[in-house]
DNA sequence: GACAGAACTGTCCGATCGGTCAGTTATCGT
DNA sequence: ACGATAACTGACCGATCGGACAGTTCTGTC
């Protein structure tokens, strides 16, 4: 049960935002009462949190492994671990960008602007100048969004292009 | 006071989006009851489409600029076009990606999806395959993101970075 | 100063939200 | 069969939302 509600919730957050699903519109999915998922679960947030708890690992251990590299070896395993990542938590990326200001304070979630600089650092180089971020950015914001988004080809294909785009767009050969 | 009531939920949507911005926040933002905003405009809504209501017309005519173009030209002026008119509507298109799903079925603006596939129709050409499309999405969101979220370079010089980052993207020289 | 109309506001309304709680039903070891 | 515990629910609560409406204040014209 905790897991159908769980699968429910991350669809249904997916496709309308957090604030834009309420705990009823669950109980519905999912075929219980409002009151049921209070039983499970202490609150609506804690319900996020759970959906969000692999992701914060994950996120953590793929900074481990760039932070010892260096140029554009950092950029192509940024790009690998971001494209990995994106395709195995798309729901959980679009709910972010759906919901990105009212989940930042967020407290389960790690401070998601920290590792998105870390990734641009990786991809680009720690250069103090603003303007080589930029193409970082587009790589970066392209890949989860793309995959957010969702493109009728298969996973594998996907992962091909993705990777071989961002590869373009921060000038590397691909 | 039209106007300051539009400038302040323009600023309040692009920041914690359109439903998650209540009228007595606009109300307070601007100085006034939120019964005086529901004197200048008849609904909610109703701010929203007039905040939308410039940025219609001209995807519309950028797209009748794109119809007759081909190939390369088309891409390059896909690109810029893009460039363009998300420097000059960040807001705008920070709100569009908040609530994506909400906005979706709102009259007043344009289909988004029809208008966002047009372009990357002129970006990677009208090929049935789907893989290409996927630098043609990675190009177009990262360009709106990219923008959205606002790094700390003069306007001209983030132009620049963006038009050649995209055009990397799709495999042009920049 | 009187008047008209625009501009504005306090107050109320129904709906919906997340969340609480007492009470009911199902499950299971003995 | 029975009691304990887990699983579940209906009813309710306070807060907040978008919106309606009657009434008040401001502003310009004669």
């Amino acid at each position: 049960m905790r897991a159908d509600i769980l699968e429910s919730a991350l669809r249904l957050f997916a496709a309308h935002g957090f604030r834009g699903t309420s705990l009823q519109d669950i109980a519905s999915d999912v075929g219980c009462s409002k009151a049921s998922l209070l039983y499970h679960f202490t609150n609506k947030d804690t319900i996020l949190s759970e959906l969000f708890a692999p992701i914060g690992h994950e996120f953590e251990t793929l900074l481990q492994r760039l932070a010892p590299l260096q140029g554009e070896e950092a950029a192509r395993a940024a790009v690998a671990g971001v494209v990995d990542m994106s395709l195995r938590f798309r729901r959980q990326v679009k709910i972010l960008l759906l919901d990105v200001d009212a989940l930042l304070d967020h407290p389960e979630l790690p401070c998601v602007d920290d590792v998105t600089e870390a990734l641009v650092d990786a991809m680009v180089g720690r250069v103090p100048e603003q303007e080589p971020r930029v193409a970082g950015w587009m790589a970066l914001l392209g890949i989860f969004l793309t995959t957010a988004r969702g493109v009728a080809i298969p996973d594998e294909t996907m992962r091909a292009e993705l990777t071989s785009g961002a590869f373009r767009t921060l000038g590397l050969s691909s």
